[in-house]
RNA sequence: GCCGGCGUGGCGGAAUGGCAGACGCAUCAGACUCAAAAUCUGACGAGGGAAACCUCGUAUGGGUUCAAGUCCCAUCGCCGGCACCA
């Protein structure tokens, strides 16, 4: 045998020698056949690689070297996510710029990566903070603002108390910063929006077209929230004036027993004069205003609220007069911000009714009294109590509703959906600028093209401000310029855009890097687009995610990109756990290195591992012991150079295992199923010990199989073994499917479907023959009168005796 | 509360409705060794039996089927997401 296995040197070897050849360099012939394979960019934090980042890198990284073999064209790519705050965190703190910082941080990452050999290309590495590369973020910021879809807007936004910035609605975990665990108030600041609303139903239709696992595909349908109901205008009694709800269910409208509305809707402002209980409305307002949207969901079970008085609705449909509430379980971020209240069918309203008395009216028939409890379950069911809805079926009750309030213009369908604006803004340092100036006489208006990149200034400190201004915000030299419209007065945007921004488009440089004209060319994007598959976290699926797809679609409409979804496969990795079980983290002291496990055990090692360790998608513990049993499997691939033949042919005995493991491997590297991928080779060079010999044709396609989980290890061997080229130029072996069935199988023989014993047969024996043989073999077991024979060729004979 | 997922040996986990426990780890026994480590060979769900074998067994209770870990209904438990969204 060719010396010991030795790790270190084969890895750092031809981590070298696939750097000079570029080995993995995505080929600009556009003429073959592509496959795009994306993992997420990770964000390049100062604890350097944890071992979960290898899981989905190593996955696909397996798929991309396979599909190489397979004669595709690939590109497998990476870069930085290098915005955010945890950079500018430690640099207030050690004060150093965040450049330096990011420049050391990427540094670190990037010889980790290449520790662990993987076969990105490197030559369209990115980096969000680099200005030829935020260049287009802004470009396409400034195209979201001539669309109308970036606004300013004075809003209360979430604002980490800690982190001193406003958080989008998605950044906010329990109440507190998603990023940073801090309390999160409400403020109103003045804040750029996106309008993703305006898309959310290109969002959701867009989810039909893709390939992605089901739970993400869950997550976005439940977070964009859309729900078909009906807008029902509510005269108010004397006044010329209608108030407007919202309800999925038109139907009911004849057990509306009274209204309420948000403690922020505008109608109370406009008849302040009117209301007769001001003082009390007043102090309900400003309790209301002082919770955090934590608190007002966290003492959600208790109902409180105030009667408007002075204010009456009527009822359109019986012309019932009936009060009107102000209650903070009503959200005037939702629908109308008002609600008609249907006690006898709504949990919320039930609870509300009785604690203030007002009356409960059933109008689907079914339930138990609704005086007791409100009666929910009424998908379906009859209507009563409503006049001309009374035994209509609530389907039809829906419909006739809708025509009837139609027909009186008192209301009409209308569709909602949950998901909200974006909040685009950061008074942070470590952003991209947004390329927007205000002038006094034009408002807000965009940079001219030209402009762009808009640099970030140099600035002194990046200390945060308590007022909620960006650090930049003090650099008059730079704030301060002229308008892009009139030539006037105008000072810049100090806010920065969030770390969503870079990372809703990178895709699409990968594709073209290196591009001055555009963000990347039309030729790039129309042949490679969409990305074949991509997999990331489960974290992002509401966050990254559906603003990748947001802008891409948008993109879609301008006609820069070709296609509507970026991404035609998504999956999602499990975590990796601490040895206890637990998330890894400092504090519990269960962290694992994966710096340390490549120096003792080398880069195959902990990538066959992290591929083994557990059905993909789940989280799974570590466990060095498992560990090393990886390192004893590729130790065991080692020494087969013992037992090598010269044959070039697979030997008989091992031909159809061959042919399984071939098809099994090829197989479950596409369907996330790494770890049986790698129990089939494991029980292959179990087999060719038990055979005690490996023929030269069998090595060589083992090693091939192998090379996408351990590939330094595998293109040492294809050297020694002087198999020609290199290994990661070879073809991926092809599979006969009529030789994965042994010519001879062992099957079970049942009797009323218990297995008595088994017997072999011909692969091609037929049905009467086996079931004879099988009948033979039974011999006295087989008692009573046959009912029924079945065969499952190949598996299974079972005969049904009474 | 709603939505999704999951419950299989001592452990991680395999099983297009067709012999449950592949593969790995741990453990035990044996070989090699002065010895240990490494390596190799074998055993390894539970109960019974000297053995061939037999019985039971995939969270629990029912059901469909010649045949159920897998499909259906109900219950319990765990994990993840959302949550006063009208």
């Amino acid at each position: 045998m060719e010396k010991m296995y030795q790790p270190k040197k084969i890895e750092r070897k031809w981590q070298e020698i696939w750097d000079k050849e570029k080995a993995f360099a995505a080929s600009e012939d556009y003429s073959k056949p592509k496959y795009y394979a994306l993992v997420e960019f990770p964000y390049p934090s100062g604890q350097g690689l944890h071992v979960g980042h290898p899981r989905p890198y190593t996955a696909l990284d397996i798929v991309a070297r396979k599909r190489r073999m397979q004669g595709y064209n690939v590109l497998y790519p990476m870069g930085w996510d290098a915005f955010g705050l945890p950079t500018e965190n430690y640099a207030i703190k050690n004060k150093i710029h965040p450049k330096i910082v990011t420049e050391r941080n990427v540094a670190r990452f990037k010889e980790q990566l290449h520790s662990l050999g993987y076969s990105f290309d490197w030559d369209r590495e990115i980096n969000t903070t680099d200005p030829e590369y935020y260049h287009w973020t802004q470009w396409i910021f400034l195209k979201l603002f001539k669309a109308g879809l970036a606004y300013k807007k004075e809003m209360p936004i979430n604002w980490c108390t800690s982190c001193k910035v406003g958080l989008a609605n998605e950044e906010v975990v329990n109440g507190v910063c998603e990023r940073c665990g801090s309390e999160v108030v409400r403020k109103v600041k003045s804040q750029w929006m996106l309008k993703i609303t305006e898309y959310a139903e290109k969002l959701l239709e867009g989810l039909e077209e893709v390939d992605y696992i089901e739970k993400v595909k869950v997550s976005q349908k439940n977070w964009i929230g859309r729900s078909e109901g009906a807008e029902v205008s509510f005269k108010l009694k004397d006044k010329d004036e209608t108030l407007t709800v919202y309800t999925t269910r038109p139907d009911t409208l004849f057990g509306a027993t009274y209204m309420v509305v948000s403690p922020e809707h505008p109608l109370i402002d406009k008849y302040k004069a009117e209301i007769t209980n001001w003082e009390d409305i007043a102090a309900y307002r400003e309790m209301a205003a002082r919770k955090s949207d934590f608190e007002r969901t966290e003492l959600a079970k208790d109902k409180t609220g105030v009667v408007l008085g002075g204010i009456t609705a009527v009822n359109p449909v019986n012309g019932r007069e009936i009060p009107v509430w102000i209650s903070d379980y009503v959200l005037m971020s939702y629908g109308t911000g008002a609600i008609m209240a249907v006690p006898a069918h709504d949990e919320r309203d039930w609870d509300f009714a009785k604690k203030f008395n007002l009356p409960i009216i059933e109008v689907v028939a079914g339930g138990e009294n609704v005086q007791e409890a409100a009666f929910t379950d009424v998908a379906t069911g009859k209507l009563v109590n409503s006049e001309f809805l009374n035994g209509l079926e609530v389907k039809e009750a829906k419909k006739k509703i809708i025509e009837f309030l139609e027909e009186k213009g008192i209301g009409h369908k209308k569709v909602n959906y949950k998901l909200r604006d974006w909040v685009f803004s950061r008074q942070r340092y470590w952003g991209e600028p947004i390329p927007i100036v205000k002038c006094e006489k034009c408002g807000y208006v965009p940079i001219d093209e030209s402009e762009l990149p808009l640099m970030l200034p140099e600035v002194e400190s990046y200390m945060p401000t308590d007022d909620g201004e960006s650090p930049i915000a003090a650099m008059t030299d730079w704030v301060n310029t002229v308008c892009p419209c009139c030539g006037g007065k105008a000072a810049r945007e100090t806010d920065t855009m969030p770390q969503w921004a870079g990372s809703s488009w990178y895709f699409l440089r990968y594709t073209d890097p290196k591009n001055k004209e555009a963000l990347a060319s039309k030729e790039a994007l129309k042949y490679w687009l969409p990305v074949d598959w991509y997999n990331g976290g489960m974290e992002h699926t509401t966050l990254h995610l559906l603003y990748s797809r947001f802008w891409h679609r948008f993109l879609y409409d301008e006609g820069v990109v070709p296609t509507k979804e970026p991404y035609k496969k998504r999956t999602s990795h499990g975590m990796i756990l601490g040895e206890n079980g637990e998330k890894m983290s400092k504090s519990r002291g269960n962290v694992v290195n994966p710096d340390d496990i490549v120096n003792e055990y080398g880069a195959d090692t902990l990538r066959t591992y992290e591929m083994f360790i557990g059905a993909f998608e789940l989280s799974a513990a570590w466990s060095n012991e498992g560990v090393r049993g990886c390192r004893r499997f590729l130790e065991r691939v080692w020494k087969l150079q013992d037992l090598i033949t010269d044959d070039d042919e697979y030997s008989k005995e091992m031909e159809t295992k061959m042919h399984q493991t071939i098809k099994k491997v090829s197989g479950d590297f596409e369907n996330l199923k790494f770890n049986t991928a790698i129990a089939a080779m494991m029980s292959l060079i179990n087999d060719f010990y038990k055979v005690g010999k490996v023929t030269k044709g069998e090595f060589k396609t083992l090693l091939i199989l192998l090379n996408p989980v351990a590939p330094h290890m595998t293109e040492e061997l294809w050297e020694i073994m002087n198999y020609g080229k290199r290994l990661y130029e070879a073809s991926w072996p092809e599979y006969d499917e009529a030789k994965t069935v042994e010519a001879t199988v062992e099957i079970a023989v049942q009797i009323n479907g218990k297995t008595k014993l088994t017997i072999f047969i011909d692969k091609d024996m037929e049905k009467e023959d086996v079931i004879a043989k099988a009948k033979e073999a039974l011999g006295d077991k087989l008692t009573g009168n046959i009912v029924k024979e079945i065969y499952v060729p190949g598996r299974i004979v079972n005969i049904v005796a009474k």
